[in-house]
DNA sequence: AAGCCGGGGCC
DNA sequence: GGCCCAGGCTT
């Protein structure tokens, strides 16, 4: 009996989270009918677990320099580097030009529209290909990122939050809720994310501005508390490499040219943790090392 | 499944 | 000061 409640409450889920969709849509640049495949797939890349507004004013920037994959694949990976500024996860902007090589050589400089071409190009997973699928070329795809699977726990399976890593019965569920019709599907899964991001936020959710509070299972039920509480931990940050890496790659983003290694090294206090990082910049083509000095990557 | 990989803003 | 963000990749 229960499962009979199923199909009418998607059905009324999708067509409340779609007409508040067009109506509050925030006015974000790379959702314009004038933006190119290419230009969506640089902001998915940019927006893996980047905030929309760090990721605006440097993708606007991005697009204007490097207008299409042919333009990022002849660039200077130096230049790429220093552009992708502070979005953090630098090793994002290496694949990206990756990607933007491979589509050149082997798409004709075009963003395949497949999502079995999108996902084996470099930096582009089973969300991000999904996503371009849908907003570029309007086909049908389930996308699922943080904002859904937090949406579907909510509203459909009444948790407060998902739990700490994905599961396969969550990618059933998103399945089982996009819209049969690509078009309709693509409005889904832009809808269902942004409601995510806007309203139903991991934080301090505005359900008293939401438009399915009146069937959201987890509302209804009270809200209760998240249950796997206990198991999320937070990633470290203070003295950990990633801080480190981090500090590295500002100051040679900050430099105009080579910079000695031993001013690199600096910045950590342990001459052990310097080096390794250091050296796995090194490893992960960030950085180039010549002698005494380092540089980013021509 | 778990760990690694930036950085900043908000509660 | 902990937590979160339109994840991907490696082990």
């Amino acid at each position: 009996m229960p499962t009979t409640h199923r199909p009418d409450v998607t059905a009324r889920l999708r067509t409340a989270v779609v007409r508040w969709f067009d109506e509050s849509a925030r006015d974000l640049p790379w959702r314009a009918s004038s933006c190119s495949a290419w230009g969506v797939l640089v902001s998915e890349v940019m927006l893996q677990q980047t905030p929309v507004v760090r990721v605006e004013p440097r993708w606007r920037a991005w697009m204007e320099r490097w207008p299409t994959p042919a333009d990022l694949a002849g660039a200077s990976t130096a230049d790429v580097l220093r552009a992708w500024d502070r979005l953090g996860y630098p090793r994002r902007a290496l694949r990206l030009q990756e990607c933007a090589r491979v589509i050149v050589e082997r798409h004709g400089g075009q963003v395949p529209a497949d999502e079995e071409a999108l996902v084996a190009l470099p930096g582009v997973g089973t969300y991000t290909a999904a996503a371009v699928a849908a907003f570029a070329f309007g086909r049908r795809s389930v996308v699922v990122d943080t904002n859904v699977r937090r949406v579907l726990a909510r509203t459909i399976t009444g948790t407060a939050l998902p739990p700490p890593s994905p599961r396969a019965e969550e990618r059933r569920l998103a399945a089982s809720v996009v819209p049969d019709d690509a078009r309709d599907a693509a409005r889904w899964a832009a809808a269902s994310m942004e409601l995510g991001a806007v309203v139903c936020t991991a934080r301090s959710p505005r359900c008293d501005e939401c438009p399915v509070r009146s069937l959201c299972a987890w509302n209804l039920a009270g809200r209760p508390a998240d249950e796997h509480a206990s198991r999320r931990r937070g990633q470290a940050w203070e003295g950990t490499d990633r801080q480190v890496r981090g500090r590295v790659m500002r100051i040679l983003r900050d430099a105009s040219g080579p910079v000695l290694t031993s001013a690199l090294t600096d910045v950590s206090a342990d001459p052990a943790q310097a080096s390794r990082c250091l050296a796995g910049l090194v490893e992960d083509g960030l950085v180039e090392i010549d002698g005494e000095v380092a540089r980013l990557p021509a």
